[in-house]
Parts: C-alpha cells; structure tokens; sequence
RNA sequence: GGGGUCGUGGUGUAGUGGUUAACAUACUGCCCUGUCAAGGCAGAGAUCGCGGGUUCGAGACCCGUCGACCCCGCCA
C-alpha cells in the first residue's frame, strides 16, 4: 500500500507516529516558507504543513504541487500549534509534517470545482462525471447506495432469503413499457428483450421452491426520461411463498424503518406506516403516491355547495360530479397584488390538469372580516362556516374549489397540492413520510383499446372477496395490490399473484387476450403453473428512487453513478452511436436512417 | 409527439437595442513562516451554443437549429 493511513482517520493520539498517507491536493496554501496542503482521499481530509527550513526537499515538492494533483506524503502526526486547530474539519486537531513529499500524478486544472459543493452546469457534470463523482456530495450519494444495497442484503439474508440472478437477455412481452431489444446473431430476424423486472422469473422460482428469492436486479424499460426515472434502473426484487399480503408488508416495513434508522439515521415520520386505500388516497390527494409530509387534503363539500347560488356548483352536483376544497394556509395573507397574481398562477396550473377555471375564497384574519373571492357572494354566512368547519380553516386561508369529473378533480387536487405545498416550503427533504396504499382496482378501462388493462399486472390476486366481481364488474374488483410512497415518491410495489389456473384463466380474456395469444407469451408460466404452484407474492422497491429520497436530493442523476440524459444519452461516452456495418451485417440488421 | 425554462472567459453570474462585454472565483507569475473561503501585487483568459433575419447598430428582438433541464403524453 502506498499509504498506512487515511486522511480522514488522524487524531491527538496517532501524535508523534510516523505515517504515509496518499490522495489528491484539495487545496494549497503557500505562505511563502511554509506551505499547507490539504490532502483529501474518500475518508476525509488531513493538513499536510511543509517547512521550508526543516525539509527542504519535500517544500520544493510542496511548491509544484496544484488543485487535484495526486501525492504521497510521509511525515510525522503532530498535535497543532495552540490556537491553530481547525474545528470544521473532524482530523483539524493534528498535521502531518512532511518530511517527504512524492508526486504521483500531476493534474490538468479542472473544469469545475471538485473542493466545494457550488452549482455547475449539469452538461459539464456528466462530461466529465469521472470528476463529478470525485465530489464530496457525489461520493456521500453513490456510498449510501452501497450502504442502502449492503444492508438490503444482510436483512434478507437473516431472513434466510436467497439472492438469485435471473438473465438479461430475456424474451419481450406485449404488456407493459417498451422493451429494449438485443438482436440475435445466431437466430438470425429474432431478438432478446431485456427484462423491465424479473417478474416471471421470481415466479418460476417460487415453482422451483425458494420460497424466499431476492435480487438486485437490473431493470430496463425505454420509456422516455424523468426526474425519478432513468430508462436503466435497479430494483430490489423480492418473492415469498406461503405468505398474505401483510406479511409481505410487515417484511419491507421493518426492513425501510431500519434503512431509514440504522443507515441514514432518520426516523420515518409515521410508525407504523400508514395504509390508505387507493380511492381514498386519489379523494384527499388525488395521487397514489401522495406526499405525505404535509396533509392539504382535498375536503369534498358537494352537498353544501350544490345547495349554493353558484349555478356551476349546483349543476356539477346535480350531475354527480364533485365539489371539493383544498385549503392554502396562510395565502389570503397576501397583498391584493400579490394575492390576484397567486389566484392566477394556480388557475394555470390547475388548467393544465383539465380545470376550465379555478374559484377560490379568502377567509379573513380576524372574525368581523368578509370573505372575499370571485364566488363568495354566492355562498351564504352558515355554508362558509360549515365548509371552514368540515375543511378545519382558519382565517388568513385561501380556499380553492375544485369541481369536474371525479378524475380530474383527483388530477387537479395533486398538482394544486404539490405547487401549494413548494410554494409554503412544507416538503422538508431531511424528513421521510412512508405511506402504504392498498386496495388498488385491478383493472382500469383503456377507452383506446376497449378492454380492461391491469394496473399492475396480469399475475395480481384479487382480493378474495372480490373474486366474483370479475364476472359481474370488473372494474370494481380490488387487487391484492401494496404501493409503498415516501415523499410523493412510489419506492416500491408488490402484490399477491395468482396461483390458481381457473382464476388467471379469467384473466386473460378480460384484458383482451385469447387463451391462444396467452399460451403464445406466457406458455411457459401456464406450464409450469401445473406442477405444484404455492401460494406466493413479493414485492419490487426502486433503489434508485429509495436512495433519491433518503438522500434528499432533487433527481435520481444524483444517486446515479453515470446516469443518462433526458434523451437517453451517456454524454461522456457518447452513447448511443452509430454501430459499423460490419456489425449490423452480422446481426442481420438493416437501419432506415441514413448513416 | 406536445408545452415550458436555460445556453455570455475554466466555473458561477451581470449585462433593460448604442463606449473597449462587467463582477466573483478558478488559472499563471512574483511576494509572504501558521494558513485552512489564506492574503498582497501583476497577468492571461470570451468568435456571447450554432445558422439565418430585423435594424444605421444585436449578447439582447424574431425565425430556425443543437444541447441540457422541468412537465404532459408514455412509464403493466
């Protein structure tokens, strides 16, 4: 080893030893006859102090030495000189005196600052993300991950869950994201897909009989690009057998607490985590992946307001669509200008999610006040205190009033909440709001398509009780579906599967496949589901999107090592590229854009 | 496929149609024995993403294009 110890290791008492350390020069401070080096290496940074008129060698070492070159210095550990230490740093008790300074590497000076966290153009970061990733807040993200991943697999494995590799070069499937897809060069005109998860695998192995399978699996799916998606990502995979939903549950629960305790050192906001039923969730949030850091529940009042002078409330009601507040605490505060540019700013907003038109009151600040607002006439003194009573409203709030299809009330309460909620600064990135949601419908209609799709997939169980629905109202059944959100982000989902051929059989011709289409795609499942299938579930958590929450950062790049762009782009390699023709001939490919 | 934001020395920014494109920092050289956001002095560094257009005059305005980012669609 080129070093005995690590920059980030020395204290008061490695006084007076004599060590090597190595790594790159964060920063130099040349005082003429004597220079001060900050040494830095994954574990910290140690002051390497040369003396000009005790070592001489090493001082003119010293002198040469810039930003990022990589050096090795042998010294002795010394305690600072009195009112010399530095507090910030965790080694700023002690210095190294070099008594020999060797240069490893020199360095081109770089193109943005590796020593502090300032803001750079994303562009020049994933260029040169060699050096991005030399960062201190990139080396903190891409270690947590390890952390994160290392102790998913020693829970597990004390859960006597074995880790099973599945392959990559897989067959595509109709259902789902669209598929990445590798040509074969020996079954010329056919072509692997690669897996958007192990699904049918982990499945297949519960046939074999693991019981308890996990994984840490590569996933791909070429969909276009997000904030928290990136068409590679890595999944926690994890099946069960002879286990119900709520063991499944119980499971990753304990498992996050710890993540969330013993890794981060944060303790999630709600224990146990709470269970909220889709439609519930989609009624007060309008998400399935609510942010549950702040409340902001949408508050229906159709009934009082279809009792209202306002002609659009009266007639949504009568034609069942629903009326609904949500509460902006504190915004009616605002000046007449500021407020009147507010009101217009959420109207925009909640346009672009299908509203024709935003009404909204303010409530006064104290009680001898009016309520203001383009419909506050319409409504009489005792609806507005029943309505601040049902929303729990106090004086100083803005109330907006959503009213449309159910749907798009739902897609209008989750932008309005979110913009609301960023705009009063309610979503602290250092706290963790884990929040299950349950009872998903198993289908939802594809007007397209004219047919059910599943909304998770084919193999969902039913609830139980629902069974009969699925010849009688499709729609209405329930999955056995668990969503896990934190932060309003999804971090993971699971479900119980169907182990019975009668029940999966039922299946198929609901979302608008024959059983010979289905024995074409899925002829091996349905095979192997003749021999002995246990009862089985599991579940999938995002570790990309797990690691972006816990870290508290702002997209999923961060907790990427080399991420891609928005247009799929790896910018430092440059990839994708053009393949040579020598290539594509021996793929039996041909392209339709000109090279 | 659609909507939006951004692009100015290495980096981060300013520049409200009119001087030699400004500031901070980084960088280079010199000075300096207790600095740690070191300090002082001097210096170099920009075809304002690219291509058209409007104008007496464009970094700025218009059109196109390229790239990055945010969002909708899409993501079982």
């Amino acid at each position: 080893m080129l070093k005995t110890h690590n920059c980030g290791e020395l204290r008061t008492e490695h006084s007076g030893q004599t060590v090597t350390l190595a790594g790159w020069v964060n920063n130099r401070r040349d005082q003429g006859g004597v220079i001060f080096i900050d040494l830095r290496d994954r574990w910290g940074i140690t002051q390497v102090v040369v003396d000009e008129q005790v070592h001489e060698q090493a001082h003119s070492a010293a002198e040469k030495l810039r930003s990022e070159y990589v050096a090795q210095v042998i010294g002795e550990v010394r305690v600072r000189p009195e009112g010399t230490a530095n507090p910030h740093l965790p080694t700023g008790a002690v210095e190294v005196v070099a008594r020999e300074i060797v240069l490893l590497n020199t360095s081109k000076t770089p193109p943005f600052y590796i020593n502090q966290d300032s803001k750079v153009d994303e562009t020049t970061r994933m260029r040169y993300r060699y050096l991005d990733l030399r960062r201190q807040r990139m080396q903190n993200n891409i270690i947590l991950r390890h952390r994160v991943v290392k102790y998913i697999r020693d829970f597990l494995d004390a859960q006597r869950f074995v880790e099973i590799e599945t392959p990559i070069l897989f067959k595509t499937t109709p259902e789902g994201a669209r598929d990445f897809l590798v040509p074969s060069r020996l079954m010329p005109g056919n072509f692997y897909a690669l897996p958007q998860s192990p699904q049918q695998l982990k499945q297949l192995l519960m046939v074999a009989g693991y019981e308890r399978y996990f994984q840490i699996a590569r996933c791909f799916r070429d969909e276009d690009l997000r904030g928290d998606r990136q068409p590679e990502f890595t999944q926690l995979d994890l099946e069960m057998s002879f286990v119900q939903r709520d063991d499944v549950i119980a499971l990753i629960e304990e498992l996050m607490i710890q993540i969330a305790e013993n890794v981060v050192g944060k303790t999630p906001m709600y224990k146990p985590f709470p269970r909220i039923r889709y439609y519930d969730a989609m009624e007060k949030y309008g998400s399935d992946k609510p942010d549950l850091r702040y409340d902001l529940a949408a508050v229906d009042i159709t009934d009082i307001a279809g009792k209202s002078a306002f002609p659009v409330f009266v007639a949504n009601a009568a034609e069942g669509k629903p009326v609904k507040v949500l509460r902006a605490p504190g915004m009616a505060k605002r000046s007449g200008t500021a407020l009147r540019k507010l009101a217009e700013e959420l109207e925009t907003i909640a346009r672009s999610a299908g509203a024709k038109g935003l009404a909204w009151v303010t409530l006064p600040e104290d009680e001898s006040g009016e309520v203001k607002g383009p419909i506050g006439k319409y409504f009489t003194v005792d609806q507005v205190l029943e309505i601040v009573e049902r929303t729990g409203a106090e004086g100083g709030d803005l109330l907006l009033f959503l009213s449309d299809k159910r749907e798009t009330v739902w897609a209008i309460t989750d932008v309005l909440r979110r913009h609301i909620a960023a705009e009063l600064n309610l979503a602290d990135p250092e706290v963790l709001a884990f929040g299950w949601i349950i009872d998903f419908p198993m289908f939802y209609w594809n007007e397209e398509e004219k047919r059910w799709d599943p909304s998770q997939h084919m193999f969902t169980m039913p609830m139980p009780e629902d069974l009969p629905l699925l010849d009688t109202d499709p729609g209405a059944a329930r999955g056995s579906q668990y969503d896990l959100a934190c932060n309003g982000l999804e971090v993971a989902g699971g479900s119980i599967r169907i182990a019975n051929r009668e029940i999966q059989e039922k299946i198929f011709p609901l979302i608008g496949l024959t059983m010979e289409e289905a024995r074409e795609q899925f002829g091996h499942m349905l095979e192997a589901f003749e021999y002995g299938v246990p009862p089985h579930g599991g579940i999938a958590s995002g570790i990309d999107r797990l690691v972006m929450v816990l870290a508290g950062e702002p997209n999923i790049r961060e907790v990427v090592a080399f991420p891609k762009t928005q247009t799929g782009a790896d910018i430092m390699a440059g990839a994708p590229s053009p393949a040579e023709p020598k290539q594509l001939k021996e793929l039996h490919i041909r392209t339709t854009v000109d090279g």
